[in-house]
DNA sequence: TTGAGATAGCTATATAGTATAGCAATCCGA
DNA sequence: TCGGATTGCTATACTATATAGCTATCTCAA
């Protein structure tokens, strides 16, 4: 069965997104918000369509998920023009900042931990190289 | 954003997925249906269990599933013992095989397309070294 | 031989991620 | 200034997956 890269990339991935979603669990985010928390804090003012084009999630998905952060009061929107927000972190965001990035760092040590530094290169490029093409 | 592993591994599954699911529908299956499906084929008179092991889908997801195809009359399932059948493909199954595998195979390449020899081979052993300790 | 525990198949239900369609307000460029 | 694009949003649906629990059956050892 494991001998098709496809396959294996849909259940690498989905082992690796049941991981982090456990890890995450102590900090009461989904591997989403949290992934979103972070690209908020590296794009400060940036607005929710823009979170969205980056991370490929649809606008009619990122509303919902935004509310829920914002009534978190992990992220406030300050509007920006008639029609949309600019998104920053509230302290309580920004304070659980490190602790994202620590678990997504943990996260991608425990994926790397058995894979030699040529095979990571050769994996990120390929990885790459579908995406620009899919 | 795209320099963590297991990021990029997030979005090329997804990407893959939703590319192999769209392939897919001209033969109105989705890839996890078309996946049993060439599972039963390869290994006749499995049971449903071990179907499920094999592909680590829960017992649970399992009885829906299997139940769909047999009512598409895609397979059969006969009595091993008093608890569990082995499943095989009917004959409308075994007349989908190729084009299944062919569509596999489609996928497949389309995914390896721009990606040179040296590196599959690193990536697939790097999916499979993280899939071993998952 | 029988009783305990494992296994198989299944149902119901919950949750999450994602997809489609459509709406109103707003923005922008020819 | 008008038409088309964009933004945020709601409602909805579909899929995959997860949890809990049920019954029937099998296996094995005391």
């Amino acid at each position: 069965m494991s001998d098709y890269p496809g396959y294996l990339l849909r259940r690498a991935s989905a082992m690796a997104m049941a991981r982090l979603a456990k890890h995450l669990k102590t900090l009461h985010l989904n591997p989403t918000d949290a992934t979103v928390l972070s690209v908020i804090d590296a794009n400060p003012n940036a607005k929710q369509s823009e979170i969205g084009r980056m991370l490929d999630i649809a606008r009619a998905n990122m509303a919902p998920l935004i509310s829920r952060l914002a009534e978190r009061d992990l992220i406030e929107r300050q509007p920006v023009d008639g029609r949309s927000h600019g998104l920053v972190l509230s302290r309580a965001g920004r304070a659980l900042i490190p602790r994202i990035k620590s678990a997504f760092a943990e996260h991608e040590d425990a994926l790397m931990k058995d894979i030699p530094a040529t095979q990571r290169r050769a994996l990120v490029a390929a990885l790459r190289a579908m995406l620009k093409e899919g």
